[in-house]
Formats: C-alpha cells, sequence, structure tokens
DNA sequence: TCGTTCGTTCGGAGTGAGCCGAACAAACAG
DNA sequence: CTGTTTGTTCGGCTCACTCCGAACGAACGA
C-alpha cells in the first residue's frame, strides 16, 4: 500500500466533497479547501492551502473567511504569536451541516412566514380562496420552521432513533 | 375589501415563492409560475401563463418542464381531447418540497457514499489518519441517509411530532 | 386546403458568480 | 531602515445560467 494509493483515496473523497459543496450552496473551491483541511494533519496557512489546492491566494482568503464564518473550518492564530494564520476543519460535520442548514433553509422559511403573515393581516378570514390557500402554506411552513428548530437540536444518530422509534 | 387587496396580498407571497425558489436551487422565473398556479382557480396554458406572468412563451415552455419534471407541478392535456396543455400546481407542498429533497441531497449522499466506499475498499483497515477519517465520514453520510430515507415517509405533522416527543 | 393557434427548440443577449492577478497594508528578519 | 512574507481588497475576466425572440412542427377550424 502506497502514499500514491492513499493519496488517490484522499483526492477521491475531496472531489466528492466539491460536489457536495455545490448542493449546500458553497463554491466547489469550498469544498476542495475543506477536503484538504479535513485531511490535514496539522493546520495549514494560506500558502500551504494555495500549494495543495492550485487556488490563487485570494481565493483561498475570501473562501476561507467564509468557510469560518459559517463554522466549517477554523482560524487560529499561529502559536508563536507569529503573524501566519492557521486553519483547521471542523471535522463533525453534522453540527457543520445544521449551522449552514439554519443559514440558509431556516432563514429562508422565516422570510416566507413573515411575507404569509403580513397577507393574511390583510385579509379577512372570508376572502374566499386566496385566504384558505394562504392558510394552508402557513401551517405547512409553520410545521417547518419547528421542525429544523427541533432538528437543530439533535445529534445525527438522535435524530436517525427519533425516526426510526417513532410509532404512528 | 377590493380585488386589489387580495391581489396585493398574493402577490406578496408570489415574492416570497420567487426567493423561496433560489434557495432550493431553482429560478426565479420558476417560483413565480408555481405561484401563479397555486393561486389559480383553474388549470392554466401556457398563453395564459404568459399572460400572468409576464414571461415569454419559451421560458414558460421550458420551466414548466423542469417543474412537472421534480412534481411540483402537473401537465393535463386538455379535457376535451383538444391540442392545450393545462398545468396545476401541486398544492401539497410538503410532498414536492421531498421530492426535490430526495432529487438533490438523497443523490448527493449516494454520490457522497459511493466515493467514500471506494476508497475505504482500496485502503486497509490500518492505512492511519487517513482511514479513520475516512471511516468517521462514512458513518455520519450513513446517518445522514437513513434519515433522509426515513424522513421521506413522514408527513410534515408527523416528522413534527416525531421530534417533538422524542426523549432523549 | 389554408390560415391560425399552440408548444417546443435553437441561438443569442444580458447578468451574476467564481476565480485570478495586481496592488496594498501589516508585521516580522536582517 | 530595508527587504520579505503574509493576508486582504479591488478590478477584470470567464463561464454558466436565465430569459428572450425567432423559427419551426403539429394539430385544429373553416
Amino acid at each position: 500500500m502506497s502514499e500514491d494509493d492513499r493519496s488517490v483515496a484522499r483526492e477521491r473523497v475531496i472531489e466528492s466533497m466539491e460536489q457536495s459543496a455545490e448542493v449546500y450552496g458553497l463554491s466547489r473551491s469550498a469544498g476542495r479547501i475543506y477536503g484538504v483541511l479535513y485531511f490535514s494533519e496539522a493546520p495549514l496557512s494560506i500558502p500551504e492551502l494555495v500549494e495543495e489546492t492550485g487556488y490563487a491566494k485570494s481565493t483561498i482568503s475570501n473562501v476561507t473567511r467564509t468557510l469560518t464564518r459559517i463554522g466549517l473550518i477554523y482560524r487560529r492564530s499561529s502559536e508563536g504569536g507569529g503573524r501566519r494564520v492557521h486553519y483547521t476543519a471542523e471535522r463533525e460535520i453534522w453540527f457543520s451541516l445544521q449551522d449552514v442548514f439554519q443559514q440558509y433553509v431556516h432563514r429562508e422559511i422565516q422570510t416566507t412566514l413573515r411575507a404569509i403573515q403580513r397577507a393574511e393581516a390583510q385579509l379577512p378570514d372570508d376572502a374566499g380562496t386566496e385566504a384558505e390557500r394562504i392558510e394552508e402554506l402557513r401551517e405547512t411552513y409553520e410545521d417547518l420552521r419547528e421542525i429544523v428548530t427541533l432538528a437543530s437540536d439533535f445529534t445525527a444518530a438522535e435524530l436517525r432513533d427519533a425516526l426510526e422509534s417513532y410509532d404512528r
């Protein structure tokens, strides 16, 4: 088993992370940068990430900022108090994915609910089919909001267990 | 309460649907077209959708095709056996959202799992940190797959109830 | 049969996002 | 103080995506 085999296997997983990133609304570069950090033994600086990924320094800088903001990677000032900044990956990706979810889906749900509520406030209850359909929408979105809120407190294993053991 | 008030309220909700569409990986036009159909009393043909939305005929044609493919709207040949095609919205959006979810997330999870499994098959068990980290990834993704699979059989209310009543 | 209406397909314009390179600011080494 | 290294910011390029209009094929009515 050679070093080559290892890096091929690693590369394969990183490529799938690139693809996953797109699904979660991030760029491919974000997926690769996260992947490199995920497998890295030690924290990496921006020049090292440039070396590893082939992306431009500016790209690394921008992407690491957004990844840090979402909580997928951590930024640490170098141990020696040096200038260099080091990044490590959050390896419990479940929490990170939840955060991304909160950022995207929950925010969207809130926005939609506000729009629905404002529309309902404007319409009397007997306003016909419009009001009925808006009410249906609101009920579904309230369920959705509650689901997302509750799910954010679960670990993956707990969530799985909750669904498996639920008896209708 | 005027017709104007009704249409203003409707417009507000449709605008939020436009925005939601982007979050779910669809175009704004898809959000509007779905919204118009959602509130429409009767099924609408392409020319009528052109009239209602202001989009070009070709846009309507393309977008309705993708919306039909994901199951957010239904295509029906006209009653009279006529040439005209009519579209209606799936109003139980929960099912539609689940479908979109299946299309995007579940597919992505499967792809990632395959990549991980191929990588693991190539690596012996004692391959060091690479193998460990890949194994962690696999476990999380297996949970994820199970969660998505289970959740696809739940209604929104059931899912909400399952989470609310789960006792750790 | 001819004109009309409906729906799809194709090429092109406009737009936004991702990425790059250059320029810059800040902090260190010598 | 000077040169070097690190990280950020800015303008521009490219590519993909959305949407449009035009052209086309197919089905109907007269």
